[in-house]
DNA sequence: ATTATCTATAGATCTATAGATAATGC
DNA sequence: ATTATCTATAGATCTATAGATAATGC
């Protein structure tokens, strides 16, 4: 075969990619099958839930994804605030942004209520909370101060992933770049006085 | 009829509205028609050119609504950057979220090259823009400093948006307090030294 | 022998067109 | 008379199932 890791995994692998990039409805079962140069009706063999059982698995497992590659990026870093949360930004995108705007307005309202509350349970768990755990303890450190770090978390996500927005041919300098100083001047305007 | 303004008119607001909320693939000419109490037939009497076309007539109807609403809530407002920000807030949280990401990597890639990118030119010009020269303004007036503030705008921009993402049964204070408190950390990183 | 893929097909839904019927504006 | 909506229908595409064929692992 092309590839050694077996066959469910390759689509299981195709569905989180184009899920993640396109959403819910605008991804067909014949869009990941031809990912991966086999039939749609061949999916159903290794997803025999069908495509929101589907969308569902893959889309918990994107966010695991997430919440390892994120609490690893941190982790292996110097102490400091900036550092870490730069290496956050690295890694948010270093992967498909996530669009938790059409996760909300448009993926969730098209799946089972029940799931789709869990999955916002899960992103949360999984992409604020490591960000806003590191405030945390940069504010226990005394390096930054405000009365609302969940706030800034989200902040924090939401400026880095909307980079993901900007066209290649106005890319002036690197997204990581802009995202660093984007970095810089909301901990500048954290500083403890 | 229910309302006074013509039937063209109703056709394109709910289009408007539904494109808007949930994008290109995921709303049928169905949910269009359902929106208004037609059949979806009934709707290329008003819009001939099919889905494609309507979509894209309305988006661009949708970025200078947007142009129109920001440019008027930074013109009519103290001058100092806070108050034309905030006002800019409350203008963008008073819309449905303009997904930009949705826009890049799901409806763009749906529809016509030319026209996709002549859209992206459209937001471009009638969200950042007003921001940017609110900035730039500040800048000449030596309230704040930095030196991409194009990189700032698009900030602002992804903040205050993803802040449409926080579930209400999560929210312990209004979209707008949030967005003036992130606002307000921003510029304090933004002040001039 | 088991696992993976294929062909064939059903039924639902989607965009779109044509032509009939109803509503509206002089 | 014109404008708006409806019914009927075509053709494409989508999800899903059933059963045949090919590939793989002992």
């Amino acid at each position: 075969m092309l590839d050694k890791k077996d066959a469910r995994e390759r689509v299981l692998a195709a569905a989180e990619r184009l899920f993640a990039q396109k959403g819910y409805t605008a991804v067909t079962l014949r869009d990941i099958a031809a990912e991966i140069g086999i039939r749609h009706t061949s999916l159903y063999h290794h997803a025999p839930g069908g495509k929101e059982q589907l969308f569902i698995e893959v889309t918990e497992r994107n966010f695991q994804h997430h919440r390892e590659g994120l609490t690893h990026a941190i982790e292996t870093t110097a102490p400091d605030v900036r550092a870490k949360l730069c290496a956050a930004a690295d890694w948010l995108l270093s992967q498909p942004p996530m669009d938790m705007l059409r996760m909300v307005y448009s993926d969730m309202p098209a799946i089972d209520p029940v799931h789709a509350e869990r999955l916002s349970q899960v992103a949360y768990a999984s992409v604020l909370l490591p960000i806003e755990a590191t405030l945390r303890e940069a504010q226990q450190r005394g390096e930054i101060d405000h009365a609302d770090l969940g706030l800034i978390a989200g902040g924090v996500l939401g400026m880095i992933e909307s980079l993901h927005a900007v066209p290649e041919h106005v890319l002036r300098q690197s997204r990581p770049a802009m995202a660093y100083a984007l970095i810089d001047t909301l901990l500048n305007g954290l500083r403890p006085r």
